[in-house]
RNA sequence: GGGACCAUAGGGUAGCUUGGUCGAUCCUUUGGGCUUUGGGAGCCUGAGACUCCGGUUCAAAUCCGGGUGGUCCCA
């Protein structure tokens, strides 16, 4: 995959996700095929969220000054947002904002519903679309000027400590949700300069495409009181005293459905991991002149067997040669093909080709071969996800001179140092590579570098964290 | 904010410099028919494009101006 950009693209195309022909810079239409992959993805997501968060909906437009309020939010979005200016010839007197991101449509609202302690926490979430006006080049699925599927939590605490744990536990959510998904990440907490407008931290997900460019998939953040203040959102405490609330949220975009995309597929297509497959297995009859009729009933009775175990089967029937149809639903990421002709028929078995390595295995139709299917379900999902953590994580190369970071990066990697975490000195790391620092690591994290004892990589001070340095997207 | 480049069927392209040979090339796509079907079949017969507006000219895909859309670079 020498030019994964025109490969994402192609495939993109190809394989009917979406089609960006849509005559608005940034703005694309989702196809049947890539709409019932993210309807799949956001299923997995909202069980996990749906165990402890309400989904809720609010309006698109938000009034000027409440997305004026908060002054630090609105300068980190000032420069993207779209007005609504007009009620049809009628200039308005209030311009009307397009949500960028919807801290300023909730937070008033939240206001109003926030009263005593009794009421937290509060945890709310919905799934929208956001409008920012990117001025740099924009590119489907990762850099849009409609994001389309835009997962955002927003939630609220009586203490500090809460909040925290709170962003403890979008941690977790969101790594049970990418590991559903196969894709492999890295944890970072963002440099105080590169954290979200407005929060006092950001913890944010990055993925690593095949190019060797970090993908931003996932971002928390905790508000502390700053919005509270701003907005005026306080609860009675037990002792009736009126304390301002502590907030965080945490956000997913189609960034994610661009990752899956991306870091699984290979060549020949997209590769889709069985749980978000819109076409779990394809069945396609070796149709011959003689004995066509009973292949198909075959055929037929395996997919209604399937079906009614919960699989999501597809019978490929059209009168076109088997080689386009392998070609065809290897290019859809389908996981599983069932191929059976007249040969297979007269044993009462059926070949299994993965989508994941190619495979062929052949079944026997008398024995329970439904479980044997839900079996290489799983199977091909953990290759997935095995062979793509080992891809990523063979990519972080630690280095300790600043000299070989432009090295690292121009091969494709990510670069791993060890740093004083001061703003001033990481700016001019960054200064001198013009790589971004994505963050530092938690000491658990796998990617950390035991730090003790050591120095700064660049201003030879004391060493306190882990750094990542990588191109992003 | 400044600049460069580009626009030909659903997708990818040739033609443009030097206007006429264009009734526009090739690949892919696509309708119908026959034949075929264990890795992109073949044959027959159809379908499908010069971004828009204006100008120059006997004549414009080709030259000029503008609009729109796109790509990229620099701040």
């Amino acid at each position: 995959m020498e030019n994964f950009s025109e490969w994402f693209h192609n495939i993109l195309e190809e394989a009917e996700i979406i089609d960006s022909r849509y005559p608005i810079k940034g703005m694309s239409v989702w196809l049947p095929n890539g709409f019932k992959i993210r309807k799949h993805i956001l299923e997995l997501l909202k069980k996990l969220l749906d165990k402890d968060h309400e989904e809720v909906l609010f309006p698109l437009l938000v009034p000027e000054d409440e997305l004026a309020k908060e002054g630090i939010h609105v300068k980190g979005f000032e420069e993207e947002v779209y007005w609504v200016t007009h009620g049809g010839r009628k200039e308005l007197n209030k311009k009307l904002a397009i949500r960028p991101t919807s801290e300023t449509a909730m937070y008033p609202m939240f206001s109003l519903w926030v009263r005593s302690h009794t009421d937290l926490p509060m945890k709310f979430y919905q799934i929208v679309n956001t409008f920012r006006y990117e001025t740099k080049h924009t590119r489907p699925l990762i850099r849009v000027r409609e994001i389309t599927t835009f997962k955002e939590a927003h939630t609220v605490h009586g203490t500090s400590y809460e909040a925290a744990e709170q962003v403890k536990i979008a941690i977790e959510i969101y790594k049970e949700f990418f590991d559903l998904l196969g894709i492999p990440y890295i944890l970072s907490k963002r440099p105080v300069w590169d954290k979200f407008p407005g929060a006092d931290y950001t913890m944010a997900f990055d993925t690593l495409l095949p190019d060797g460019k970090t993908l931003q998939i996932g971002t928390v953040h905790n508000l502390g009181q700053t919005f509270a203040k701003t907005f005026d959102i306080r609860y009675e405490t037990e002792d009736s005293i009126h304390e301002y609330v502590y907030q965080t949220c945490y956000g997913l975009s189609d960034r994610v459905i661009a990752s899956v995309i991306g870091v699984h597929g290979d060549k020949k297509g997209l590769r889709l991991p069985p749980k978000i497959a819109p076409n779990q297995i394809t069945i396609i009859p070796i149709i011959f002149k003689e004995g066509s009729e009973e292949v198909i009933a075959k055929c037929e009775e395996i997919k209604l067997d399937l079906e009614t175990n919960g699989i999501r089967v597809n019978m490929d029937n059209r009168d076109i040669r088997p080689g386009k149809k392998f070609y065809q639903w290897e290019l859809n990421g389908s996981p599983l093909r069932l191929e059976l002709g007249p040969r297979d028929l007269k044993k009462n078995k059926a070949i299994l080709v993965r989508r994941d390595n190619l495979e062929k295995i052949e079944i026997d139709l008398n024995s329970k071969y439904v479980e044997k299917i839900n079996e290489l379900f799983e199977n091909i999902y953990n290759n997935m996800k095995k062979n793509v953590w080992e891809k990523m994580e063979d990519k972080i190369i630690a280095i300790d001179n600043l000299k070989d970071v432009n090295d690292v990066i121009a091969n494709g990697k990510v670069v791993s140092f060890l740093w004083c975490g001061e703003e001033e000195c990481g700016k001019a790391i960054e200064e001198i590579t013009d790589i971004d620092i994505l963050g530092t690591q938690d000491e658990k994290s796998e990617f950390n570098q035991d730090a003790d004892g050591k120095e700064c990589i660049h201003c030879g001070k004391k060493a306190e964290y882990t750094g990542l340095m990588a191109k992003t997207y």
